[in-house]
DNA sequence: TGTACATCAGTGAACGCGCGTTCACTGATGTAC
DNA sequence: TGTACATCAGTGAACGCGCGTTCACTGATGTAC
C-alpha cells in the first residue's frame, strides 16, 4: 500500500516535473534559435519569454539571468562536441583503415554532426569571441580540455613516442583549428552543396598535409 | 593675391575639415574600445557619443548607423592586417633566411602588431562571427582576399611548382588559422608574459609541422 | 578689406518602445494524515 | 478514500531606464562679392 501510494505519488511528481523540464527545454532552445544570428549578449530575457510563450517573469522560475541560460547552453553544446570525437574515436578503432580512410572518415564524421548539431556549433563558434565573460570563458575552458584529450589520443598512436607535451598539444591544436574552422564554413555555408563539397575537400587537404608534417616529425632533432 | 585667397581658404576648410575628421576618429576609436568585451550587436549609439563628448544626435553627422561604423572599422581593422602581412613578406626577401629563422621572425612579427594594433585583431577575430550580418560578411570577405593574396605568395616559392590551386589554398587556410588563433590567444592572456611565451613557442611549433608536411606535399600522388 | 549670406557640426527637447526586475497573485499539482 | 494544507510554475501590473530617431535650433566657420 504504501509502495503502491509513492509510486502513485512518483508518478503525479514526475507529471509536475516534466512540465517544468519541457518549459525549461522550451527557454534553451529558443535562446539558440534567437541568439543565432546575433550574439547572446544582444539577447534579451523578453525575447525568449515571447518566443517560449510564457510572460516573461517567468523566466525567472528556471534561470537566473541569460548568462546563467548561456552556461547550460555551453553544457549542451559540449555534449554534443563531445559526442562527435567519441564517433571519431570508435571509428578509428573499429576500421583502422588507411591513412586517407581515416581523414576522409573524420570528415565526413564532422560533417554529419554539424548538420545534426548545426545550432550548438555554431553557438560554440560565436560565443567563443562574442558571449558574455563567463560564457566566454567556459566555451575556452572546454575546448581546451577537449585540446588536451585529442593530445592524449595522439600520444597513444605509433610513431609518438618521442614526442614531447608540447610538440602533442600543438598538433592537437592545429588539428583542432582546422575541425572549427571547417565547422565554420560549413555553418556559413549551410544549404549550399557546392560550396560544401569544397570545404570537404579543403579540410581533407589540411588534415593531410598536417598528418604528413606530423608523421615526418619523428625526424626532429 | 588669388593665390594667397585660396589658400587661406584651404587653410580655414582644413580647420572645419579637420575637427570633423578629428570627431569621427574619436568615434571610431570610441567604438572600438567600447564593444571590445561584448559585441558591436550590444553596442549602443548613445554610449560611444557619450564617451565621445557629443550629444547622441551628433553621431548622425558621421555615421548612419552602428552598422555602419562598423564597416568603417573592418576597414580599419585590415590596414592594420594588412601591414603585418606586408612586413612579414617584406622580411621574407630581406632575410631569405633559415627555415627556421623564418617561422621565428613571422611569429615575432605577428606578436609585435598584435601588441600595437590589439583592438582592430580583437574586432576582427570577434565580429566575424558575432557581429552584424553586413559586417560579418565584410570580414568573411577581407580574410579570403588575405588567403588568396598569401596562396600567390606560396605559389612563387620554390617547390610549388606542381600543386593545384586547391593543395595552395588549403596551405594557405592552415596559416591563417593559425593565425588567427594564435592573435586570439595573443589578445585573451595580453600581460601575461608567460602564457605569451608559451603561445609563441606554440605557434612556431604549428607552422614548422604544417611547413614541414607542405615541403613534404611535393611527393603527392 | 568688409559685409552679407551659406554651410553644417553639434545641440537639446521630445517621442514611443523594449528592457530587466519587483511584487503580490492564482490555481493546478502534490502531500500528509 | 477524502480532506485540509503546501508547493510552485506561471501571471500581470508596475517601475524607472536607456534606446534610436524626429525635429527645429544655434552659432562658429567658410564663401562670394
Amino acid at each position: 500500500m504504501l509502495r503502491c501510494e509513492r509510486r502513485y505519488a512518483a508518478a503525479v511528481a514526475d507529471t509536475r516535473v516534466e512540465r517544468k523540464e519541457r518549459t525549461r527545454r522550451a527557454i534553451l532552445d529558443a535562446a539558440l534559435e534567437l541568439c543565432e544570428d546575433s550574439s547572446l549578449v544582444a539577447l534579451s530575457l523578453r525575447q525568449v519569454a515571447k518566443q517560449v510563450g510564457i510572460v516573461p517573469t517567468g523566466f525567472y522560475r528556471h534561470f537566473e539571468s541569460i548568462e546563467d541560460l548561456g552556461l547550460a547552453l555551453v553544457d549542451e553544446s559540449f555534449a554534443s562536441l563531445r559526442a562527435m570525437l567519441r564517433d571519431v574515436r570508435h571509428m578509428d578503432r573499429d576500421f583502422a583503415g588507411s591513412f586517407s580512410r581515416i581523414v576522409d572518415d573524420s570528415v565526413a564524421i564532422l560533417v554529419t554532426h554539424v548538420h545534426q548539431q548545426r545550432a550548438h556549433f555554431s553557438f560554440i563558434a560565436r560565443e567563443r569571441t562574442a558571449g558574455p565573460p563567463a560564457v566566454r570563458d567556459a566555451i575556452r575552458h572546454e575546448i581546451e580540455l577537449a585540446r588536451r584529450e585529442l593530445a592524449t589520443d595522439i600520444a597513444r598512436l605509433p610513431g609518438t613516442d618521442g614526442w614531447s607535451t608540447e610538440d602533442l598539444t600543438s598538433l592537437s591544436g592545429l588539428i583542432v583549428n582546422a575541425m572549427v574552422s571547417t565547422a565554420e564554413d560549413l555553418i556559413v555555408n549551410a544549404g549550399r552543396p557546392d560550396a560544401e563539397q569544397r570545404i570537404v575537400r579543403d579540410a581533407g587537404i589540411q588534415l593531410r598535409m598536417v598528418l604528413v608534417g606530423a608523421l615526418q616529425w619523428r625526424s626532429r632533432p
